[in-house]
RNA sequence: GCGCUCGUAGUUCAGCUGGAUAGAAUAUCGGUCUCCGACACCGAAGGUCACAGGUUCGAAUCCUGUCGAGCGCGCCA
């Protein structure tokens, strides 16, 4: 609707310029928007107010003029001059009635489009280091991300969910040798855990099956280990070089294959886990990208060259540099350590190189804010290597904190106490912990309270619009108990009968969905639909207890059905792409 | 110190990229079940949009400055 009334203003500028009452050269950008007050129709159009400087008359007066221009429209009934220059359009009953049928027909294809065209999206998201099991900070971005992703697909996007592992460097380093430590231990090796070693449960449990298939064959004397090491911090060294000096140890005294298979036991441990935890969360992906396959494929020395010849590097302290600088970021950046190994952010430039290569339209990076120093350095890499570095969108997420009983729950690490995503599943649901996540924008800071996300009350927005779903689902079932039925054919027939101010409300609040779905994908944020959804199940509410439904009258009975039924489609539909359950009954 | 993000009812947040009288929810107060699920509905009250300037027909929204909050500033990942 919002298209064709902003093709008959552009037809009415048109033949306005042609008439000489506008000046030929115009610039302007026709804005379709909802009215929020009903006394001004059913949408507005500011493009009077836009024109008048340029055309050097008064807004209202242009206003006129188009309005003598406007080519007449079936969908449209009448057309009115209101306030400063803004110029309403009211729908005719037709077309106001026509969104019920529509959403029958399309069921849960209503509000998909196709704005999108086909065009391929790539959207990498949570991916978290696997050394451990997510928390709740990773929990928003993967509640985000997701609906992101679905909020594109049904915009028409072609979208590819994409988590990058990131299975080598020192933290994964660290973690495979904490594992071989705990494994040790269950030998029976005594030995004191360096301060810098993952000390999570989860680490006992990789290592009590390593110890469990392999038996000692991977063990090493405590001594022999130690030997030559530096002091842990607790005994006044440095935790990092004691660290480091225990995986030098660990690759030599086990060698590159068993090594590799310690790490690799760890990793894939944890990899599980965090698919599992995801899986369970609704959240699913299309690829698994290694950062190591980026070195196995050449991939990290591809993108080093390329940025070598095209004059972006120099060295500098044993080091390769990379120019980082001429394109913005605040200082250059290392490519190769002094010490012949690549950092973290070289691979990451071969990742995005990547991206590019496999002609992805669009790029989008779901990243925690605090990597938002971040962001300046890829784009330059990017823009360095001939690439368009306005594909890639990189989106923001805050972290929530959470509230318990009024209290903020403190999120260390080390105390344990309630981190995982896994335990906010588990307290909270799946569905709370995704409606909750995606009902603020990403960049601001998130209060989550748990108690509101657990109670079932009108309190909690999620049991709200489940509760308006299941009592469209509730009042079906009475049909039979009341010995009538429901003709949804006789109900489409009779939708003229549906005109009390309520439900003229819901069939305008129905006919939004579409705008809000292809609004809140295109600008990547899903708190849109939320909030519509609150809104949708309110005018369900407080129709329900204006109306009956089930009246003796066929025919407005069923109209009355067909609308309902409309309604709880579109609430199915809103909630699945939050990742939301529609449940018949709560 | 520099950079990024943010500041809207007591509280948690919207505000459609500059539009009409700044909106919900919650908390508070007062009403609604002989009725399809009261897990709901109706009403009242609540604001110097952090502050000060600027841009224009028009600013919560854009620009500058000040104050305040969070995060970032490794040859870690």
């Amino acid at each position: 609707m919002k298209s064709q009334l902003s093709q008959l203003i552009s037809q009415a500028i048109a033949s306005a310029q042609q008439a000489a009452v506008l000046p030929a050269e115009l610039e302007y950008d026709i804005q379709i928007e909802r009215t929020r007050d009903k006394s001004h129709g059913d949408y507005a159009c500011n493009v009077a107010m836009q024109l008048a400087r340029a055309a050097r008359k008064k807004p209202r007066d242009i206003a006129e003029a188009l309005l003598t221009h406007l080519p007449p429209h079936e969908g449209v009934d009448k057309v009115k001059i209101a306030g400063p220059g803004f110029i309403n359009f009211y729908l005719s009953t037709n077309t106001i009635y026509a969104v019920v049928s529509t959403i029958i027909e399309q069921a849960e294809r209503f509000g998909h489009s196709t704005v999108g065209a086909g065009q391929r999206v790539q959207v990498e998201f949570v991916s978290a280091n696997p050394t451990g099991p997510l928390h709740v900070g990773h929990g928003r971005g993967a509640a985000y991300g997701a609906a992101v992703s679905d909020l594109l697909s049904a915009c028409g996007f072609n979208v590819h969910r994409e988590y990058y592992v990131n299975d080598a460097g020192r933290q994964m380093d660290i973690l495979g040798t904490s594992v071989w430590l705990r494994y040790l231990e269950l030998c029976g090796e005594e030995l004191t855990f360096p301060a810098n070693g993952y000390k999570g449960d989860y680490v006992w449990d990789v290592a009590a099956s390593l110890h469990r298939n392999e038996g000692e064959r991977l063990r090493h004397a405590w001594s022999a280990i130690l030997d030559g090491a530096p002091k842990d911090e607790p005994e006044g060294g440095d935790k990092e070089e004691y660290i480091d000096a225990l995986i030098a140890r660990a690759k030599s005294l086990l060698g590159n294959e068993d090594y590799r298979f310690v790490f690799d036991t760890g990793l894939n441990y944890i990899l599980d886990d965090i698919r599992d935890d995801l899986q369970h969360f609704g959240v699913v992906y299309d690829e698994w990208y290694s950062e190591r396959s980026l070195t196995d494929s050449d991939a990290v020395t591809r993108a080093i060259e390329r940025l070598k010849q095209s004059g972006h590097t120099y060295e500098k302290d044993g080091a390769l540099w990379f120019k980082s600088s001429d394109y913005g970021d605040e200082k250059d950046r290392v490519l190769v350590r002094d010490n012949g190994v690549t950092t973290y952010f070289a691979s990451d430039i071969a990742y995005h190189m990547d991206k590019m290569e496999r002609g992805f339209d669009r790029v989008i990076d779901v990243w925690g804010a605090d990597h938002h120093g971040y962001v300046p350095r890829v784009k330059a890499a990017l823009q360095a290597l001939g690439d368009d570095a306005d594909k890639l969108d990189v989106l923001l997420v805050q972290f929530a904190v959470l509230y318990r009983g009024g209290e903020k729950v403190q999120m260390s690490t080390r105390s344990g106490e309630f981190v995982t995503l896994r335990q906010l599943r588990k307290e909270v649901g799946s569905d709370a912990a995704r409606f909750f996540y995606v009902l603020r924008k990403c960049e601001q800071h998130m209060d989550f309270d748990l108690d509101l996300a657990k109670s079932q009350s009108n309190d909690n927005p999620m049991y709200y619009i489940q509760y308006a779903h299941a009592r469209v689902s509730s009042v079906m079932r009475q049909l039979s108990e009341k010995q009538l039925s429901y003709d949804q054919h006789n109900g489409l027939q009779n939708l003229p009968l549906l005109t009390e101010q309520h439900e003229l409300d819901l069939l305008s609040n129905l006919s939004k969905y579409p705008e809000v779905v292809e609004s809140a994908g295109l600008k990547h944020e899903p708190h849109l639909l939320a909030h519509y959804l609150r809104e949708l199940a309110n005018g369900l509410h407080t129709y329900y207890n204006a109306h009956q439904f089930i009246v003796d009258d066929d025919q407005l009975r069923n109209a009355r059905l067909c609308l309902i039924s409309a309604t709880k489609q579109v609430l199915a539909n809103g909630l699945g792409l939050l990742g939301v359950s529609a449940p018949d009954s709560m």
